[in-house]
DNA sequence: CGCTTGAATAGATACGAGTCAATATAGACG
DNA sequence: CGTCTATATTGACTCGTATCTATTCAAGCG
């Protein structure tokens, strides 16, 4: 699980901009969102993904805050039941990764019609088509 | 104002996935997300972005919702506190619009190096690149 | 002015969330 | 097997937050 769809038809999630989101969907990207929503488990989001390999190991993390270790561990559970990370045990240690798609569908909600490119590539000719419809 | 920024230079804000976050900006940035980490509040946003002309007046969104007019009030006042809406009373009624540059800001955030669009375009072949390296 | 309606504030309460110390689990390594 | 290191889980505590009722504020209107 925890891979893209099948990639051809239609958007997975419109950006909530375009038209009202349902009760069920909101309470879907709530719980992600509300995973992002302490600055801890942002930084640690982002040096997992900022990562060489897109994953790091827990004992890669912890020194970078002020935290007893059952704490980052909390958080980094917080995080893996959001849908935000994934995690893996190699020996006597445990790698965690981030989960692109989940991130991309979180951007993509927020992304406004007018605006959708945050910075760098990808034609946004699916957008426009999408805009057009 | 309002307005999305000169689009061209430099990104306001670099993904998460591409360096650690500061502390500092991971700490505006989960307010920001926090806000939005409540269903309520998800489709209080929703409602009002997607409504003609951008903006909504009070009384237009809280029939939506099962809870009491204090408790709309409180989440409106959420919303505005982290700077994703903002007010303007006309009359008897007040009327609330998302300011879209904070949206594209926490967009941008999101978006991951290899696919920036929603699910559908844009080959997942970076991804994969990444995956099995 | 007093009344009515729309929205915000104040205060109270119940539940959730962040944190820690203590303990448990999982591998590695003698 | 015993021990050591790396993570996870448990239980307790504190503080934040979502919600309500009651009240206040703001504007229109008679």
């Amino acid at each position: 699980m925890s891979n893209q769809m099948s990639s051809g038809a239609e958007p997975c999630c419109p950006p909530l901009s375009r038209e009202p989101l349902t009760s069920d969907w909101a309470t879907d990207l709530a719980r992600m969102f509300k995973a992002l929503g302490d600055p801890v488990r942002l930084r640690m989001l982002s040096m997992i993904a900022s990562h060489q390999g897109g994953e790091s190991c827990v004992c890669d993390i912890s020194p970078a805050f002020d935290l007893s270790q059952p704490t980052i561990s909390h958080h980094l559970k917080v995080l893996r039941e959001a849908g935000l990370l994934d995690c893996e045990r190699r020996g006597t240690w445990v790698y965690y990764r981030v989960l692109p798609t989940a991130l991309e569908q979180l951007s993509a909600v927020l992304a406004t019609e007018s605006g959708v490119l945050p910075a760098s590539a990808c034609t946004p000719t699916a957008a426009l088509a999408e805009t057009l419809s």
